[in-house]
DNA sequence: TTGAAAGCGCTAACAG
DNA sequence: CTGTTAGCGCTTTCAA
């Protein structure tokens, strides 16, 4: 940025005063009279003078800039939480630094290193499938920077979370199949590193246990990418569907995974649900038009997005050090549609 | 952050050297010895140090991020093109701010500046439908900071552009419906004010004229907001649908409106392409799976978002005031599906 | 109530 | 080849 920017010191000149002075006046300082803060801040305005936050950020030791790491942006469920976090940060004048994983490991370590190398103040992470530890996020944790998790959380408990109730999503959902009728369901579902599958498995297996059906273990297979690459949910379906005692239902669990087996299904040709039904955790909007429309557990990303930053914030400007640490968790909402309808 | 970083000086202090001399070793300065060098290279690696980004920015005047303004990120076309834009920005060191404009030119105005007080290297834009005049652009563009347009681009004429060839993927659209028999086309589009609008109209009209159909004007429905608002697809909609000469055809065209306008038909029980055939411009990969399936122009994001940040970034870093610009244009690509099949 | 001066961490003239 | 010094724009003691 070439551009002559109004400087402190142009407005100091101008009006015969110290930059200091100036400083101290556009801050509404107690040291300085009212009529020169008046002047001050007239002038200032009038030449639209705006401080350089790069200087500021030097001299004060934060950027009002805060770090999100996802797995990828190309998701409804993540662009949500996104809206969400801008729509409180930018009110409170922070800005918003988006990185994504790809649900890489290496990569998420990289992005937090980028994110910290830019300086921001704080981070807001949904781990990546591939995470195991979190060592590199408890390490600048305790160096004092604030994390937030979201949707993936860690085990870490010196830090805020904020979650959707998987297990109750995942039990209703199940549920649902079940009163439809369907007593072999599958399951494919995401990387078992991550909370989000585990507390969905165990949402699914309670399910199955109160309606007295036995879970079976090669009834769930796992997509260690989270369905990144296309060719593990397309084995991990195939696999599902040359079983001898094949299921007549897939319970999915993540936006990409739905989506991606719905439409691998339709092109097995195979017959939703007549021959097979299909329910899943998604939050597109276009569950409602596909053929046959999908039964989906939608989750309030837009508020799992403001209630993460506002916890963040609230991190970032705290005077003390923080003990308490509070696990927020939102209710989901089950849309039955025709993939799951009751079984003829 | 304020956890304790190491500093140059903390460097200079354990190897006996001055900061300048660290600082040039580790920029690689010719006036240093190699064995210095490798000395301060060798320690700084081992103790993980890392400049201070900020201090660097004060110094340089240049901050290495750029600021991308679209008007919503929960939107296929747009994440794929911030994921095209990420992949080269990254690898060349610079990172992004992402700004969402929701079609208001007022927050497009304040993000804007926004990302001005930020001091970022340059602006990637999209502009919002409401945008009629680009004077807030032009003025800090004279000033000297870089913008590249995308999609929704200006007529200024300094500077690059990067569009798909709207009027093209439009004409061969509108075609593909006059091919299958459907003579009574309407257009549902944005707001006249985008450059889009214009050209997806201009391809519409010669594709009716190259077939000997009168255009009509009250075949086309402008939605101002491009389709922020549920309303105003909702009226477009049900205004062309009341016609006395009702349409069996609608071209839409933009990715909210053609999905929203789907989903409009099919919540008002019109038989999809019976009564009325669909085909338009979106990026969704359920295009497929929909019911019907729904023809789709389909626009190469990923490649919009790596050509913009290319130019932005040479622009940036080019020594010479630049005078030559270009305009990138890229095909779009037809999916003719059971949405516009031919017409019994 | 105001100003002078130091310093945040780094880079770059200029000296040596 | 290396060190001294000044300065990027701002805030903040401290002195006046």
């Amino acid at each position: 940025m070439k551009f002559h920017t109004v400087k402190l010191k142009d407005i100091a000149k101008e009006l015969g005063l110290s930059s200091s002075a100036v400083s101290k006046a556009l801050n509404d300082s107690y040291e300085i009279s009212e009529e020169t803060k008046k002047r001050v801040n007239e002038y200032a305005k009038r030449i639209n003078y705006r401080p350089n936050p790069i200087a500021q950020s030097l001299k004060q030791g934060h950027t009002k800039s805060i770090g999100i790491v996802v797995s990828t942006i190309d998701n409804h469920f993540f662009s949500q939480v996104i809206n969400g976090i801008e729509s409180i940060a930018h009110g409170k004048g922070y800005n918003v630094i988006i990185t994504q994983t790809n649900e890489s490991y290496d990569i998420e370590v990289q992005s937090i290193k980028h994110l910290i190398f830019r300086s921001i103040d704080g981070i807001l992470i949904s781990l990546s499938t591939e995470t195991e530890n979190i060592r590199h996020l408890n390490e600048i944790n305790d160096r004092g920077l604030p994390i937030v998790f979201f949707d993936r959380v860690s085990n870490a408990p010196n830090t805020h979370k904020i979650v959707v109730d998987n297990f109750t999503g995942a039990y209703e959902g199940t549920m649902q199949l079940i009163n439809s009728g369907y007593h072999r369901i599958a399951h494919i579902t995401s990387s078992p590193n991550i909370s989000i599958t585990i507390e969905r498995l165990e949402g699914y297996k309670k399910a199955l246990k109160d309606s007295g059906i036995l879970y079976k273990e090669d009834y769930v297979k796992y997509c260690m990418h989270g369905g990144k690459y296309p060719d593990e949910i397309h084995k991990a379906l195939t696999e599902v569907l040359s079983k001898a005692d094949r299921p007549n239902a897939i319970f999915t669990a993540s936006d990409r995974i739905t989506t991606s087996t719905f439409t691998l299904l339709r092109e097995f040709n195979v017959q939703i649900p007549d021959e097979i039904a299909i329910l899943g955790f998604t939050n597109t909007q276009l569950a409602s038009v596909l053929d046959p429309p999908l039964s989906t557990i939608y989750q309030p990303g837009f508020e799992i997005g403001k209630n993460a930053v506002e916890l963040l914030i609230k991190l970032i400007e705290s005077k003390r050090p923080v003990k308490e640490y509070v696990t927020t968790v939102l209710p989901t909402t089950l849309f039955a549609r025709a993939s799951s309808k009751m079984l003829k």
